[in-house]
DNA sequence: GCGGACTGCTTACCC
DNA sequence: ACGGGTAAGCAGTCCGCG
């Protein structure tokens, strides 16, 4: 029987699979044959065996057996003691009692360390099988018994997807209470809510809060959606529906297709949301841990988000006027179409992601659960876990804190960035290297195991500056893995060259190529962050040495061939090309045929003009310029234009004074276009949102040594009773009055537009960064006026 | 005692 | 819950002055 599946979770019976048969069946079934084990690294065979039997003898510990097992460990061959439990929660206690032979921890020394051991169960079985969610099996069952089960490639069948969204108040006060929820999907398009009135929606009116979820839970029931989304509902939705659902006695089981309803799960730092054999996704991870860096929003709310995104947005309404229109009962139609335009937004944000999640879920070989919930780190260590059982590895351990905090003490040097000539440039080509990092991972062979082989200390790949190599006989773990995913790319862009950007095939490669890309771009990153399993300082910075020692020979070899080298970051170079564009063309091929392996140059795009930006303490500035395209196209990094922490009015300022020195290249009429903005400054002609600074706290108010803008206005926030801390994005304005501009900084929510500090926005905002701009064009004719 | 220079903390960016 | 390199603002402190 062909089975896709959906989702999977660990039972005493054995691991469960959810999912869909090929008649659209939605079933479960167990899988009984994973044997829970973990793996004992030894010194003395015989000694450890010995001692292993008297501890399990003596604590009655639930093993069921014992064996030995080859094993590639760091790249080498070597035997393992493996220890079988009756049950995978076994496997901690087991190994807790066995480490106590350990040398370090006073024990005889028989043992030298302990493996695998904390891996959850169905992600070994996802991993040592080589399955993965959303991906069809070939299964054979004896009622809903597992006896085989294997890969096959079939069309993905249609997943019925349920957004939804709550709308929550204090009815009465300090409980939060359920006042409607929407639902938005196929065929499905619905508000439900326990007052009347006329609503122009599909809307369901039921007596209180308690029918409102028993009739959410109904409707579930009847559309037994596959996957159930929502936008920040792991922190927010999901925790209070099951709490008011467990105060008002709803039963709310179905939620989850295994009758467990919501499993909360709290780690250190998140907690997520289960509803087992269903797919809970909360898209705000996705964005979160993987969009964010690719978005201008300055807070990733839905509101923020869906508009960069889908150009589409949440109606407006403040909490308050939900409150009131509650309250008072007008206006319910309103608060109704807000909420379900909520769902309708989370319903078209899952269909345009959902197919990214889809194939790095594919790649992970996880859950779809579990990947759409993945920071970058994540994505890499399961693609390489995967790999590591494929090959019979075992898999390293994650580092302990100690571990992590002496990881952090140290750094090294990273990428070369060329210091730029200030001004006005005309005609700048851009250069760079295809994913320079993960292209040296695979083509120098950079991997924990060939790192400084015994074979190669002679003719190994040699590093810059450093005193390692890396192997040439044989290719290691890491660089293996990260070749495949180049190799894959390179021939997925082969492939849509050939096709209509429009077409459907080409939105299914590139969306895998893109897929691709996000775990490529974090294989570098992977191998210095202190919490890796692959964890090689010497690897990373051999990685940064070879980048610096190629993007340098390009600087050099551009220089030598008349193309003079303005500035260079990383793994780009920008070129004079003097109009010579046919020979620049030929520089790259040249460039291309002297770079080893899969490293690779390609022409950026060409530029009529760049410009590069004074440094506030003199000198100019690196990582800050602006490039005018032949399209007329306008490219800004790291200006102001571009971050969040200044106001809006200072960042169109700036940009507008930058297209008029740039592209019309009329000082003057800049000049004059910021003494207007100064005017409408002074004469009150702004809005209030335009003066707002947004800062981000990266630790909880209290443990701030310094006391900025961004924290004074999170206290007062905190004042009020505004719960913000790590992680909120703190949105204040200056008022006037006397002592420091922390002290006069006030969350947006509480300003008062009467007391406006025009000066500071003025003298702190405006005219430092439009005069970043106007200072590379200081001439006689420059009015003196500052 | 004052004001500018300097330092350190902090954020957000580039690649 | 991914790395180093970089600019910049603000608070707080230092330092020279004579």
């Amino acid at each position: 029987m062909l089975f896709y599946l959906t989702d999977i979770d660990d039972s005493e019976e054995g691991i469960l699979l959810f999912g869909i048969t090929e008649n659209g069946r939605r079933e479960k079934f167990v899988d009984p044959s994973y044997r829970p084990y973990f793996l004992v690294l030894y010194s003395d065979k015989e000694k450890a065996i010995k001692e292993i039997n008297e501890i399990i003898k003596k604590n009655s510990l639930p093993v069921t057996e014992i064996t030995t097992e080859k094993k590639i460990f760091y790249g080498k061959q070597q035997e393992f003691i493996k220890i079988y439990t009756k049950r995978h929660q076994d496997l901690q206690k087991v190994r807790d009692a066995i480490k106590s032979i350990e040398s370090k921890r006073g024990g005889s020394g028989s043992v030298i360390d302990e493996y695998e051991y904390q891996l959850p169960a169905y992600r070994v079985y996802l991993a040592e099988k080589d399955l993965s969610c959303l991906r069809w099996l070939d299964i054979e069952v004896e009622g809903n018994i597992i006896k085989s089960i294997k890969k096959v490639e079939a069309p993905a069948p249609k997943l019925r997807i349920l957004a939804f969204d709550m709308e929550v108040i204090e009815v009465q006060r300090g409980t939060p209470s359920i006042i409607m929820i929407s639902l938005y999907g196929e065929g499905v398009s619905k508000i439900i809510t326990y007052q009347k009135a006329e609503y122009t929606i599909d809307t369901i009116v039921v007596k209180d809060e308690r029918e409102v979820i028993s009739s959410f839970i109904d409707i579930v029931k009847d559309y037994d959606p596959d996957i159930i989304s929502g936008y920040n509902t792991d922190l927010y939705d999901m925790p209070i529906l099951r709490e008011r659902a467990k105060q008002l006695k709803v039963n709310i089981s179905i939620l989850s297709r295994n009758n467990s309803g919501i499993t909360l799960s709290k780690r250190a730092r998140f907690t997520t949301a289960r509803l087992i054999g269903r797919v809970h996704i909360d898209i705000f991870n996705f964005v979160f841990n993987i969009l964010s860096p690719m978005l201008q929003s300055e807070q990733l709310t839905l509101k923020n988000v869906s508009q960069e995104l889908l150009g589409d947005t949440k109606l407006d309404m403040e909490y308050e006027d939900i409150v009131q229109a509650w309250d008072k009962g007008h206006e319910l139609d309103r608060l109704a179409r807000y909420c379900l335009k909520d769902s309708e937004l989370v319903y078209e944000l899952t269909k345009m992601l959902l197919p990214d999640i889809e194939e790095l879920t594919k790649i992970t070989g996880q859950s779809l659960f579990d990947t759409s919930r993945m920071p970058y780190s994540q994505l890499v260590e399961w693609y390489y876990i995967k790999r590591a059982k494929q090959q019979n590895r075992v898999i390293p351990n994650q580092p302990k804190f100690d571990e992590i905090k002496e990881r952090q003490k140290t750094t090294y040097e990273g990428g070369f960035v060329k210091e730029p000539e200030v001004g006005l440039h005309k005609g700048v080509a851009v250069v760079d290297f295809a994913s320079l990092y993960p292209s040296i991972i695979a083509t120098y062979n950079i991997s924990i195991d060939s790192l400084n082989c015994s074979c190669c200390k002679n003719n190994g790949y040699r590093i810059p500056e450093l005193p390692y190599w890396f192997c040439k006989n044989k290719k290691g773990f890491e660089a293996q893995a990260v070749e495949e995913l180049l190799i894959e790319r390179l021939e997925l862009k082969k492939e849509l060259k050939n096709l209509e950007p429009d077409s459907h095939d080409y939105l299914i490669l590139d969306t895998k190529q893109r897929a691709l890309k996000t775990i490529i771009n974090a294989s570098y990153g992977y191998y210095a962050y202190p919490a890796s399993r692959w964890y090689s300082k010497e690897c990373a910075e051999s990685i940064t040495a070879l980048g610096r020692y190629w993007i340098k020979e390009v600087l050099r070899k551009a220089e030598e061939r008349g193309f003079h080298a303005i500035y260079g970051d990383t793994d780009s170079a920008f070129l004079k090309f003097e109009g010579r564009k046919e020979e620049l063309e030929k520089f790259i091929k040249e460039i291309n045929s002297s770079l080893p392996g899969l490293m690779r140059l390609d022409l950026e795009d060409f530029y009529i003009k760049g410009l590069f930006v004074p440094r506030e303490s003199g000198g100019v500035a690196k990582k800050r310029y602006a490039l005018l395209d032949e399209k007329g196209r306008l490219k800004v990094r790291g200006l102001e234009i571009v971050r969040r922490d200044l106001s809006r009015y200072a960042r169109q300022t700036q940009q507008e004074i930058l297209k008029i020195c740039l592209i019309e290249e009329n000082i003057d009429k800049a000049f004059q276009y910021l003494q207007e903005r100064l005017k409408a400054l002074k004469e009150g002609k702004y809005d209030l949102k335009e003066l707002v600074v947004y800062e981000q706290l990266s630790k909880p108010v209290s443990e701030y040594k310094l006391i900025s803008p961004h924290v004074i206005a999170a206290r007062r926030l905190l004042e009020r009773g505004i719960p913000v801390g790590e992680g909120s994005v703190i949105g204040y304005i200056i008022q006037k009055g006397s002592g420091s501009i922390s002290e006069r900084a006030y969350p947006v929510e509480f300003a008062d537009p009467s007391k406006i500090d025009i000066n500071y926005y003025i003298d702190n905002q405006i005219i430092p960064v439009a005069m970043r701009i106007l200072k590379v064009f200081e001439s006689e004719t420059f009015p003196k006026l500052f």
